[in-house]
DNA sequence: TATTGTTATACTCTATAACTATA
DNA sequence: TATAGTTATAGAGTATAACAATA
């Protein structure tokens, strides 16, 4: 989740017959995986993989100095919901107020967001999205798209709209 | 993906019509929310969000001094292939070599998996699942049908199914 | 008293690079 | 030369707890 990584397959590796022979199976193993294998009818375990998948993809496209997929998120919030606080930020990001203190610090540093102070409530900062941080959303929107388009390559237009509303109903 | 979370709202707090209007939004805000919006159209990032509200239900259910999800992952690969190999198994993780080493450390320590050397290589080993690691496996085939049943619970079986079918063609 | 942002601290996961022992 | 496992090191991400300022 963090660096990139070349490595794209996911899928299992065929062990070669050799390979097989040699190794050292339990005498049930083979009614044993199968009553041990939670993994293969588990839709936790197929979303984890496909957003493993995604999250390829995305460094690839993202490059190893730009802004992380949680900064990315932090800064589509922002720009969605103008002069949200840190700990609405942070809710929507299910991360702690903690947490998005060095998120929203990396983005200022940046240039991308502001906190600016509010007379009203003195407390909490209104987060805004400066120039240059539209200007990363220019060229993110742009990245974007050829993000879904890898992610959504074996999948037909309804096919995806249909995974995604079914996703929604996962995520709540 | 680390410590139990207690925070299971992943939706959009609802901003009070005060806090509204205090925001300071830039003139052609509501244009440039809607240009920038690629996140309610991005199937990328509801699988990201069904992620994250899937760890939240797992990490509920494992509790805090118990396996993490990638330890219960590894051992239940390590259950359906057994003799398989640590760079096998990383490949399967889509995690490095040296990444995986902690991933067995730990589970031999708690005594789940055993590095068995092999005669014909003795540069490799066989991982293996002891009897206690099957106690475990049994464990966490309960507590995995709890997750799956909370985690599907606004899914119909057809849409269950439908749902881990077109994952599956994301995840590749 | 409760909330917001913050700091300090620590832990988990993962990566890269270099090493070793095999093959 | 190439591969499997390992170690050392570093960085990202997140958590908890305690604190100050403010409500």
């Amino acid at each position: 989740m963090s660096k990139n990584k070349t490595d794209e397959k996911n899928v299992v590796p065929e062990l070669s017959e050799k390979k097989r022979r040699v190794t050292r199976t339990p005498r049930h193993a083979s009614t044993l995986s199968k009553e041990f294998d939670m993994l293969d009818d588990s839709l936790g375990y197929i979303i984890k993989r496909a957003q493993v998948r995604t999250y390829e993809v995305l460094f690839g496209l993202l490059g190893s100095e730009s802004i992380t997929p949680g900064r990315m998120t932090a800064l589509c919030l922002v720009a969605k919901q103008p002069g949200i606080s840190q700990s609405e930020l942070a809710e929507m990001l299910s991360i702690t107020r903690a947490a998005v203190v060095k998120v929203v610090d990396t983005l200022e540093t940046r240039g991308f967001v502001q906190r600016q102070s509010i007379p009203d409530n003195r407390r909490t900062y209104a987060l805004a999205v400066t120039p240059e941080g539209y200007d990363e959303l220019r060229r993110l929107t742009r990245l974007s798209r050829q993000y879904e388009k890898q992610i959504s390559a074996r999948l037909s237009v309804d096919e995806r709209k249909q995974l995604m509303a079914l996703l929604q109903r996962v995520a709540l």
